[in-house]
DNA sequence: TTGTACGCGTTATCAC
DNA sequence: GTGATAACGCGTACAA
């Protein structure tokens, strides 16, 4: 390994300042004390040379990589926009790194994570990213994990950021009943390995049953949180016989673009004939047509939260084990509510 | 610093395997031929002892971070959400990781940026996030870089990927001028260090030149590429004396959405009144309402592109110098055309 | 095909 | 306050 860099070293700098590598050590890290006048004599030689720690020999060294990690499982829908906006305005005020990658958890084990021990200090992982054992292989070496928009298992005791999926949902379904009449209610379900939807499900059937309503299984269809499969079933349902509904809960933002194209393509009026709402607020709710009753979720809040306990683990300080971030509904039109003043 | 660390590394592999570190390494990198019977017992002590090179070692020992950057000057958009999806499916397709920072040059040099050859193998660059200054020091190293919706200082031929911003403007206003007969078109110019904004405001004065209009500096107003600025700014022309317009041009799709509010609040009637049109065709354009008649700019394109050029320089491949990805106009309902099949 | 020995740029320990 | 130097974990000439 003849090669030598041509780039300037902390040797070279030591060099020119007639001082030992140690001491420009220190000077760098602050971490002992330098006099003034060797501080200002490194300090120039350091310009002159244009000199600039490589950070990776730092990180051998340190054994840390001022780096933290955020695990999607993809990059497809709009909600990890304001959920990144949130982790890296943390991130950059803690001047660390963030490394992003998409990754989905099979059962074939080559299939290795792009982001853990190897290459960050800490992890943020997305709702079902990362499955059980991959956790369990994490906390075996203590490594700093953040889950969001999913629980920790129980025996892990992972610190985790989500938001009240339950309860909202039961509210603004109650809403749908009590205010709008509405008795057939529809649900278009999230992927079932999402706990957001698992619980959103579970949501809905409480306020059925809190109202006396029977969980019709005819009106559960599959939405996937994803609008072409939600336009696809919605149909698919209003084309069958005696399933008939007056509302649609459509288990997020997404898969209501599809439902309510569904809906509007038979002929039907939203919200007089079927009312719809959704979940999330994302950015776009407020411009569907008509402008959609939906739960908001504090995505950016939910990253920004994260990313600070993982920043608390990072510093061994105490990190609360569960953050369950507040949801409100947000009443536009599509539930048939009055055009209200509360556009945007 | 006798804090031996805990994990297991190359050498413990090397011992139990019975082999020396050389041949492990070789195991691991594929590199040299070993034998059937050595890798079959390194894997299984590999397996063993669950060993995980420690990627920041081998970093710094070939002098490369399987990593690579990109530098935004904010999240506050949509727009970045496909570029970066692009951007990853590139990246995880080449197996690196992917650093995200955002950054904003200053004059002052202490703001150093957060991206680099400390921490990757090269960089992209979105719009002004550097300046000329930085681009010239990164050169000077012959770090990679390709730039994005920005094109190359002349005399540093960097890659770069945009859009193609002038034709298409002027042929969008020109559809203004020609097919709906508008004559007093307004724009929103957008931030003044972004090239797309100039050659956005190139394209509108071509166009206005084309057709023997006289360009109104009043009609050209700050639009920012801002929701909020845009709808401000709208209400003040609209609320002048003499600033008569029958139509805007708002620069990007995020003002599009502040200019249909502050004219319909204003009372009047879009396309009929005063038709309006934007650039990106970002996920909200034909959700608005009237749906925009807009630019498409293949963002998600760009991101993937960039990304492979990057991947290219690495290679030390060749690299197209200038990549300009066409755009389409996308006619919906707010120039003034009927309703079309197109929508979403 | 394998092993030896050193280099990568930095931090951290210890002695002075 | 400062210097000398051994780690840090891995890659790679070179020799065998």
């Amino acid at each position: 390994m003849t090669r030598r860099s041509s780039s300037v070293t902390i040797r070279d700098v030591a060099r020119h300042a007639a001082v030992s590598v140690a001491t420009v050590s220190r000077y760098l890290n602050q971490n002992a004390p330098v006099s003034q006048e060797v501080s200002e004599r490194i300090q120039q030689v350091m310009l002159d040379l244009s000199y600039k720690p490589l950070a990776v020999a730092r990180n051998l060294a340190t054994r840390r990589t001022q780096t933290i990690g955020l695990v999607l499982h993809n990059m497809h829908t709009d909600f990890f926009a304001p959920l990144l906006r949130g982790i890296e305005a943390v991130v950059s005020e803690y001047q660390y790194n963030l490394l992003v990658a998409t990754y989905k958890h099979t059962s074939r084990p080559e299939n290795l994570s792009p982001l853990g021990p190897q290459n960050t200090d800490g992890i943020l992982v997305y709702a079902d990213s990362f499955n059980e054992e991959q956790l369990i292989d994490l906390c075996r070496v203590k490594f700093p994990v953040v889950l969001i928009h999913r629980t920790s298992p129980a025996h892990l005791k992972i610190p985790f950021v989500t938001v009240e999926n339950r309860t909202a949902t039961r509210k603004i379904i109650t809403h749908l009943i009590e205010t709008h009449g509405r008795r057939s209610i529809a649900f278009l379900r999230g992927p079932f390995e999402q706990e957001d939807s698992r619980l959103r499900e579970q949501g809905y059937r409480d306020a059925l049953d809190a109202h006396g309503l029977i969980v019709k299984p005819a009106l559960i269809i599959d939405g996937e949180f994803d609008q072409f499969v939600a336009y696809r079933n919605v149909k698919k349902l209003l084309s069958g016989e005696g399933q008939r509904f007056d509302a649609v809960f459509t288990g997020d933002d997404e898969a209501a673009i599809g439902a309510l194209r569904a809906i509007q393509e038979a002929g039907l009026r939203v919200p007089e004939d079927v009312a719809v709402v959704g979940f999330d607020d994302s950015r776009l709710s407020p411009f569907l047509n008509p402008p959609l009753t939906t739960v908001c979720a504090p995505t950016e809040d939910v990253g920004r939260t994260a990313a600070r306990l993982l920043f608390n683990l990072l510093q061994e300080q105490p990190a609360e084990m569960a953050t369950l971030l507040p949801t409100d509904i947000i009443i536009r039109r599509s539930c048939g509510c009055p055009a209200s003043a509360a556009m945007n």
